[in-house]
Order: structure tokens, then C-alpha cells, then sequence
DNA sequence: CGAATGACAGATTTCAACATCTGTCATTCA
DNA sequence: TGAATGACAGATGTTGAAATCTGTCATTCG
């Protein structure tokens, strides 16, 4: 057995403790090697550069946050009542890591708005993308009403911005928050239906 | 004519040339009363502490650049028209004052999410408020179905977050954004009809 | 030979001394 | 007498030198 194969996965898991314990901001690629017990050299030959090192943690963990919606997006059923509980889990999600794991989503919120952050782009277009799914589903079922599912699909996104978007995250403690989640949905799901 | 006496507002007009030329993170109190050309101590005649000051001048600005949407609030006529063009106009002003009074537009965006900002809440439930009213204009028209009309203004102000929250402001450049309103405003239009 | 090292240059961050600012108040001024 | 002043203490911000970090690469190691 290798027992000192540095592996990429190995860095991933490092990377992430210690980014949980020091914060994006404080968090060095010293800190990764020295937890590893390998020189930082080392790790540049497997990542290539620290940003590169952080949108892979990133990657990783909003996969693993987000996997449940793609069940959601795969099952049969209600169109209708399968976009009210994809919304709900979102918003379930990005709210509990907000609370449970701060450091990781400040990575991830960091991320937004640099240069050239494809993570989140292709993050974003999942979304979206899966949103889409769960439309066309309701079309065909009938109970939403035709149109151009890609753009009603980025609608409903945007218009749930308040529940999703890292930017509002200070504002999903208040406890109004589910139950205005609950009214923009009534009026989405009104939006769509078909008549 | 008493050449010499400070009133408030000309302490309120100074603070607004002082933040526009130095923005909210560099203007001082010294600053303020060295354009006035009297002593720093002086302003606090007038005003409790600096954050009074930024408050007062940041409610001016809100209460001018939104002016605008009180008068289609009044008007008489389609209150799906009015609804269409009171979102339009508010996110145009926003966007506006974000690109040409970036330093007041600054200067709001850190008085939000600060302890008691007495002045932020007052402006969103004016704004719910004049949502509330068109909406139950329209309910009295029977053209939007009736509903709790606080709730659905605020589901309202809620689902259209992307286009108003300063949180979102870096977005507003994006040449899709005028598009990505109207797609919500869509959905949001037939969420609200009557059937 | 490929993986790991550690020394290195330039960029970034820390830290502590210093300067400025906020808010108060006893005093001055008109 | 009420508005304005300026000196002051404590808080906050600035600055530049020292420490640390990022990313590279010639060298070592197995």
C-alpha cells in the first residue's frame, strides 16, 4: 500500500477542514501542506493555484448540498407540487449551510462576482436548468401553461432570488421568511398555471 | 439677514457634497464642518452623532429619487398598467442612482443591515405601501383576484428583489436585466389576475 | 522518471506606532 | 442666553517596516 500518495482527493479534504477552521479569509495553502504534512510545493503540482484549490472545495461542496433537488427534478408526479418542494429544499439547503457551515458558504459567496468564477456560473445554469425540467414536465402534464420553458424557468429563479441568493442570506433568520416564501410561490404557481 | 446662522439643512446639504466627493467610508464630521466653515463641534448642535447625519441625508435622497412612484401610485387608470410601470420605474431609478450617485447610493446600501436603521425599514414599507395601494386598485377594478392585498404587495416587492435590493446592484449592468424583469413581470401579472 | 522538496522573488498581510476622528463639555462670544 | 468654540479622552484609521504567503523552479529522492 502507497501510504503517501498525495492525492487530489486528499487536498480536496484537507483544503476543506481547513478552510472550515481558519475561513476563506484566513485559510493558506501552508496551512493545507502543513495539515497534510507535505511541503506547499507539493500541492501546486496537483492544483494550480490557490483560487483554482478554493473553486474546486467549492464545486465539491455544492454538488453535495444540492444533490437532493436533482432527485426531486428525476421524479414523476405533480409538476406543480414537485416545483413547490424544489423550491422549498433549495431554500432549506442554502439557509442551513448559511447557519451550519458559515465558512464554506462564505467561500462559496466569495466566489460570486470574481472574474471568470465558472463554478458558479455552471452552478447556477444546474439550477436553472433542472427548474426547466420540472416546467416542461407541467406543460406536458398540462397544468402549466405554454411558453418558452427556459425563460419562465429563469423567471420563477429570479423571482425566488429573495430565498436563494447568497446576498439575502443575513435576511433568512427572520422568521416572516417561510411564510413569504410560501406567498411569492402561491403567486408564481398562479403565474404558470394554465387557464 | 443673519449671514451666519447654521441650520440643518445646509449642515444636510454639506454632508451630501462631502460624501459624494469622499464617499461614505472617508467623510468625516471634520469634513462637513471644515466646508461649512465653522467647528466640528458645532454640527453635533444639530445632529445627535455622524450616523444621524448619513441617515438624514440618505433619507432626503430616497424620499427625492422615489418621488416619482408616489405620483403613478395616485393616478386613477389600469392598475395592471400602473403596477407594470411603478416596478419599471422603481428599478430604473435604482439602477440610475447606483451608476451616477455611486458614493449616496454607497452610503445607503451600509445603512441596510445595520442595528435599527430606522430609516430603511420606514422606506421598504412606503414602497409595500404604494404596492398595496395599486393592488387594491386593482382588486376594486376586479382585474386582480381578491386576495389578503399587504400580503401580495409584499410577495410582490419580494418576487422582484433582483431589480430593487441594492444587494443585487453589480447584476443591473447586465444587458439582460430589462428582459429578465419583464419575464417576472409576466409571471407575476398572471399570478395576481383574476380568473 | 515522476513525485516531492525547499529556497527564492514578488505580492500580500500583519502589527504597532502614530495620526486623525468622534463625541463631550466647560468656556467664550454676541 | 443660546449658539459656537476648541481642548480633550477614547475610538478608529493610517502607515510603513517586518513577517508571511503565493507561485516557480532547480534540485533531490525513491
Amino acid at each position: 500500500m502507497t501510504e503517501s500518495a498525495l492525492t487530489p482527493e486528499q487536498i480536496l479534504r484537507a483544503t476543506e477542514d481547513v478552510l472550515r477552521r481558519y475561513g476563506p479569509a484566513k485559510a493558506t495553502v501552508v496551512d493545507v501542506a502543513r495539515a497534510l504534512g507535505v511541503s506547499h510545493g507539493s500541492v501546486y503540482r496537483h492544483f494550480a493555484s490557490k483560487a483554482a484549490l478554493r473553486e474546486a472545495v467549492t464545486e465539491r461542496w455544492l454538488d453535495r448540498a444540492h444533490r437532493e433537488l436533482a432527485g426531486i427534478t428525476a421524479e414523476d408526479g405533480p409538476a406543480a407540487d414537485r416545483l413547490h418542494r424544489w423550491l422549498l429544499a433549495l431554500f432549506t439547503a442554502k439557509r442551513r449551510k448559511a447557519l451550519d457551515d458559515p465558512e464554506l458558504f462564505a467561500t462559496y459567496t466569495a466566489l460570486i462576482g470574481q472574474t471568470a468564477s465558472t463554478v458558479v456560473e455552471r452552478h447556477l445554469e444546474t439550477l436553472v436548468g433542472q427548474l426547466a425540467a420540472i416546467v416542461a414536465d407541467g406543460v406536458a402534464q398540462g397544468v402549466f401553461a405554454a411558453c418558452d420553458v427556459r425563460a419562465a424557468a429563469r423567471a420563477v429563479f429570479q423571482a425566488t432570488a429573495r430565498f436563494h441568493d447568497p446576498c439575502h442570506a443575513a435576511e433568512w433568520t427572520d422568521p416572516r421568511t417561510d411564510a413569504d416564501l410560501e406567498a411569492v410561490w402561491a403567486l408564481l404557481l398562479n403565474g404558470l398555471a394554465a387557464r
